[in-house]
DNA sequence: ATACTTGCAAATGATTTGCCAGTGT
DNA sequence: ACACTGGCAAATCATTTGCAAGTAT
């Protein structure tokens, strides 16, 4: 898989400016490109190299489309996630790096508000040395309904 | 990938009880089983199957390694960990689950003292709903060096 | 015209499955 | 004896690589 951007996230508000950024990073703008772009636009959550494939152009295969999400993000317009086992999922960089939770019983996914972690994240760094950052792996838990249900199984 | 124990972790002390566990639970006691149990015994880290196929016996192989890893964790003798993206890595089961923070820039593994968590994870449960465990996937972040070296790229 | 992109086949790494021969109880 | 285990081949899933043909600039 390709992994983290290569440089820094370039968030930006639609596809042309999008496109631009491409073009700027040497990139060139094709069919494939821009409706990939198209479709992370219109994504309300990270979505699978298969499924993008198969929203963007119906020829684009899947090896094509793991390389096109490679140079978007090196260019700093995408990143991606491991949310549990599966495959990784793809969405456009935004103004403030997003972080996740992920739910290891039911697999529910819920982004993590930037500042409701901040405390703990200080505490967690004081106490065991280590700065959380839940962007490219989540933070993994057990949600509140499995939690007050009692379930503690994992996900599969 | 075999995932996660079907049964409570069954922590033993030595390679007699966790045979004695095995047999109670309708397992048969063969020489690949008590050499990986050996091998998990010797073990201070968590190990790959890969590793554990080769310590144990030679001519054991990679498929049956990860059939008897699935049956000593089903019977709780065993469980594993995802440290990035590498292959799962296998222990034996400790009294305390045991949990790991990983760093996603250079790729070091600390095993996370039971106590030190404590405060961080019910400030995280109350802040964003999710009770952190990082017992199956760890806590990924930063370590100190790390952090005091500035680098942030991602461990590969 | 040239360098970047894409499609398709094939390779890789981790893990799983089928099947039959071998062995613990 | 019988059911459980182990070895080996082959399948599956996610991802990567090679290469020749297609296209943006």
């Amino acid at each position: 898989m390709p992994d983290s951007p290569l440089s820094a996230a370039r968030p930006v508000a639609d596809l042309s400016s999008a496109l631009a950024v491409l073009r700027e990073n040497g990139g060139r703008v094709s069919t494939s490109r821009r409706a990939l772009l198209q479709v992370l636009f219109d994504a309300t959550s990270p979505l699978s190299v298969e499924h993008l494939a198969a929203q963007a152009v119906p020829s684009l295969d899947v090896p094509s489309t793991y390389r096109t999400l490679e140079r978007l993000e090196e260019v700093g317009l995408v990143r991606h996630v491991h949310l549990g086992h599966g495959p990784g999922l793809y969405e456009l960089t935004h103004q403030t790096e997003r972080e996740y939770a992920w739910c290891e019983s039911c697999g529910k996914a819920a982004s993590i508000e930037p500042d409701r972690l901040d405390a703990a994240r200080s505490l967690i760094e004081q106490s065991i040395g280590y700065r959380p950052r839940f962007g490219h792996f989540p933070l993994v838990g057990l949600c509140a309904d499995c939690l007050s249900a009692g379930r503690h199984g994992h996900h599969h």
